[in-house]
DNA sequence: GTAACTCTAATTGTTGACAAGTTTTCGCCG
DNA sequence: CGGCGAAAACTTGTCAACAATTAGAGTTAC
């Protein structure tokens, strides 16, 4: 069973295939690290390997990939400074398209900002993790379109898909990515058109999910056995 | 005469060949909707069909080039909307490069700002328009790299050069980019740390130098000629 | 048992030829 | 003379074969 699965279609589009592959990141299907081979991907997606390249460069302009020159493409694992560089750059970006979004929502906009909340809720209750943290992604890429401006929600489409394997790699099993209520209070500000209020609280939510994490670097220099184990 | 003249060296990077391409943008040596001919880029990089096209995609994902099916590859030219949300982007993310700078900058980085500043002058007085504008874009991102967040500073590269097609476009010929006045107000905000001051300054200058624009989409539909000749 | 070395297999990178599509040119007709 | 249409020339897009590099298995020596 192949991932694409397009029934006899015509082959898919550049843009379908990175979409279906942060997507898989997002979801915390492809870990940090992982390798893509060009063949594999070439089969799974029933293309051609000038095809997959061609994304492959994509994805790694994008930050979600690296390109080992003549040792392939891997999923990225961001190291703590980026991990941290992409958590200010969010706040940065978030802080102008929740103001943004304040300042445009309507009752539509707001309905299916709570509907996510719940299909949120539904999914973590259900114990499906990964469907949980495409939605809290997606939250926040629904505020961003909802403020209305394209070159900023770009930009946070690869911030969310880096923040993702951010929190595969620095994030304890327990611990949830985005938290509900946070998401419902930020939905609050913006029902009272408060840009304010929502920016110190969307400031507020992404500083509280860098800090639910553990960022450090592993060690990677000569490591000493015996301190690890603390002999 | 080629463009490069590497003097009989290596193949150039795909790095190397990005970055002469954006420059020249940033130059204005290479307007808006210009076409980009494969062969062309070839002769001048002195490279293979393979890697400019790798390399176009790249400009592409970037949103320097614009790239049409079959038809090739185009420096970009934004539209209004785009227009807009560039500046707006850059104000989102500007604020906090230059937050960052102001609480981390040194002497050493205060008097290569300034020197940045002088040469801009210069080269005005001179009437080296291009290098006017690649120097006040420099200015922007040494500020950014000063800040020490390299997600944001990559971010604004793209910013900075998408800037310069914009205001090629839709800038009169006398306007000035960047003021000199502006920048020197920025370095002294900053000389003192005060980072609110410093993000104040900048969100008016990026607001001006918006303002300065005459940022209004050409009409492409069935166009009204007795309408535009006033008859 | 481990470390270093070699050889094989597999994967990535590049090249050149070919197919598909678009622009331009040229000729024809009104 | 201007507009229309067909054909040629050119440009882009794709593919398959080939070259280059690396990962891994197996072997040997210590």
């Amino acid at each position: 069973m192949s991932i694409t699965e397009d029934e006899l279609g015509q082959p898919l589009s550049d843009a379908t295939i990175v979409e279906r592959i942060v997507a898989a990141v997002m979801e915390q299907k492809l870990a940090a690290g992982a390798k893509l081979p060009e063949a594999a991907l070439c089969d799974a997606f029933e293309c051609s390997r000038t095809q997959i390249r061609r994304i492959l460069v994509v994805l790694a302009e994008r930050g979600v990939v690296t390109l080992h020159p003549n040792r392939g493409a891997f999923i990225a694992s961001p190291d703590a400074g980026e991990a941290r560089e992409v958590f200010e750059a969010r706040r940065a970006i978030e802080r102008s398209t929740v103001i943004s979004a304040a300042a445009q929502i309507d009752k539509t906009a707001l309905a299916e900002l709570r509907a996510n909340v719940r299909a949120g809720a539904a999914a973590e209750a259900r114990g499906d993790r990964g469907e949980s943290i495409r939605l809290t992604g997606q939250f926040h890429l629904r505020l961003a379109e909802i403020g209305g401006n394209s070159v900023l929600t770009k930009f946070l489409e690869d911030l969310v898909a880096r923040t993702s394997l951010i929190i595969g790699l620095y994030g304890s099993r327990s611990a949830r990515s985005c938290s509900d209520a946070d998401h419902e209070a930020l939905i609050d500000a913006l029902g009272e058109r408060d840009g304010a209020r929502a920016a110190a609280t969307m400031d507020h939510h992404l500083h509280d999910i860098e800090g639910a994490l553990d960022i450090r670097d592993a060690v990677s220099g000569p490591v000493d056995i015996r301190r690890i184990f603390d002999l």
